[in-house]
RNA sequence: GGACAGGUGGCCGAGCGGCUGAAGGCGCCGGUUUGCUAAACCGGUAUACGGGAUACCGUCUCGUAUCGCGGGUUCAAAUCCCGCCCUGUCCGCCA
């Protein structure tokens, strides 16, 4: 959510904002909400600073002529009726006008605020401009030394690629048809050493988190109430993306969705707390399986381990001050994270500058990281991939927006209540990673070769398949 | 799932129709005293929104709302009524 008085103030910052991330918002109607809402406010609470003025005013005098009356005889008794019912009427009409207004607030304040809710964080001035996805910008790219993207991966390797499906297929490692037997399409069954890698991956970029970068391990609810994806901003917008368990529908109890991601729980944590500003900035990490429902996606990528239904990611977060070059700050030092871990992978990958078109409603930045998949791709003139890049990971700057949505604040030095500045940055999402893991380190014998940080966690292991 | 109890400020806890944004205590902050610390004593100590003042970003002041959430009764609700949510204890079931 944005700041109604910031709105206020500086209407034009949003509307630009919007229009650069060409998202449409009514804000004509916004203001005139706004206004009409500040109008009803005060004239209510006019009226109520009178009711209250009143009743201290009439109240003790009509417990006394209660009293009286009790006690009083037949003659005394109507005159002090009538005495009674005189104060009793003087906030009558004021109570018939606040009840007006009420119901005019009523009308005014959901709509206020849905359309608040609707106008997204205003990117920052150095993201480019752009529709979508198209008009994103590489930043910078890597790759171990012997392999070049740019290159076919024959060119590389000697050898044309098999697709991760085919790998997983011939290794073992992947069951698809169980996986839709059970839970319908999109879903899987990771099988042997198919999820000994998915738990080796996993477990590397967490231990990494916590060992080396000093962030805080948590576990937190997959299984949230609504508060908790609308402060994080997830709803409403994004509803039709979550598992929804109606509880509500058995009688009893309240509804509750399925977690698309870990960011839900790690930011969720704080919400409707002020933290002393000592304790910042948060660092959270968490690993947790993320479910997502792929509305709209049918027919995209149906096949495979891209996108499906549940998966397991281990997720960063920071809370760190109101304060752009720290939030800044933050953004790198949580890419450098993800750099490391894929280097000491050896994947290639890519960083990708979003376009205001791609941010979403919640941010104010984002890069994306994009791994080399040889197995994505049309097919080239041997019939094999010629490869694609494939997003991974995603590094959000938030600013105050989900903060705010959350009402997550912390108290500075001055003891001011601040709204605190969010991001959030994937560290590794799996099985996904395991497509680039198992295409790029194919060999030609058909094995596949573990990269040295996830042996520990293989038994040891240093290959998958025939030697 | 069954039975009972209960949800009040940072915490504990009183209040059970008006004088209560809320006693008392703890904690915290400031001050006095003190060789230092401790103790004692005095003062202060919620959040949000809106208006005003001073201005220059820090205050001051007025108002409104908030005693789990929502609705109702009433001239007036923390206090009464209804619905919901949550927590605790016991029993049942169970990874």
């Amino acid at each position: 959510m944005i700041d109604p008085k910031a709105f206020r103030e500086d209407p034009q910052r949003f509307i630009e904002g919007a229009r650069r991330k060409r998202v449409l918002v009514p804000f004509e109607r916004l203001s005139a909400l706004d206004e009409a809402r500040r109008r009803i406010l005060t004239e209510l609470e006019a009226l109520r600073a009178e009711q209250n003025r009143i009743s201290k005013e009439i109240g003790p005098k009509i417990g006394k002529l209660k009293g009286a009356l009790k006690s009083a005889d037949a003659g005394a008794r109507a005159g002090l009726d009538a005495e009674l019912r005189a104060l009793e009427s003087q906030p009558q009409s004021l109570k018939a006008k606040a009840q007006a207004l009420e119901t005019e607030l009523a009308a005014v304040e959901p709509q206020w605020n849905e359309l608040l809710l609707s106008v997204p964080q205003p990117p920052a001035a150095d993201v480019p401009d752009g529709d979508d996805a198209g008009a994103n910008k590489e930043i910078r790219r890597w790759s171990p030394p012997g392999f070049d993207p740019a290159k076919p991966f024959s060119a590389n390797r000697g050898f044309g690629p098999k697709t991760h499906l085919e790998l997983v297929r011939d290794l073992g490692l992947v069951d698809f048809e169980r996986g839709v037997k059970m839970s319908g399409t999109r879903h899987y069954v990771l099988t042997g050493l198919g999820m000994r890698l998915h738990q080796a991956a996993l477990r590397y970029a967490f231990d990494f988190m916590i060992d080396r970068r000093g962030f805080t391990p948590m576990g937190v609810p997959v299984i949230v109430r609504e508060e908790c994806m609308l402060g994080t901003g997830f709803f409403p917008f994004g509803r039709e993306q979550a598992y929804h368990l109606e509880e509500s529908k058995r009688g009893s109890g309240h509804d509750l969705f399925l977690t698309g991601t870990g960011e839900v729980g790690l930011m969720g944590l704080h919400a409707d707390e002020i933290i002393d500003a000592s304790r910042l900035p948060l660092r959270y990490c968490t690993v947790s399986t993320c479910f997502r429902r792929e509305a709209g996606a049918a027919g995209k990528e149906t096949a495979g381990l891209y996108r499906i239904h549940q998966f397991d990611k281990v997720e960063q977060v920071v809370v760190c001050r109101a304060d752009d070059a720290e939030s800044r700050q933050w953004h790198k030092t949580m890419l450098e994270s993800v750099e490391m871990i894929l280097q000491s992978l050896e994947l290639p990958y890519r960083l990708l500058q979003c376009c205001t078109g791609d941010l979403g409603m919640k941010n104010e930045d984002m890069i994306d990281v994009e791994c080399w998949m040889p197995g994505r791709g049309d097919d080239g003139a041997d019939g094999k991939p010629t490869g694609a890049w494939g997003e991974t990971h995603s590094a959000s700057r938030l600013a105050d927006y989900q903060c705010r949505r959350l009402n997550l604040r912390y108290r500075d030095e001055k003891g001011r209540t601040v709204f605190g500045y969010a991001l959030n940055n994937t560290v590794i999402a799996s099985p996904r990673i395991l497509i680039p893991l198992l295409e790029i380190h194919q060999q030609k014998d058909g094995s596949v070769v573990i990269p040295a940080p996830l042996r520990p966690y293989m038994g040891g292991a240093e290959r998958i398949g025939a030697k």
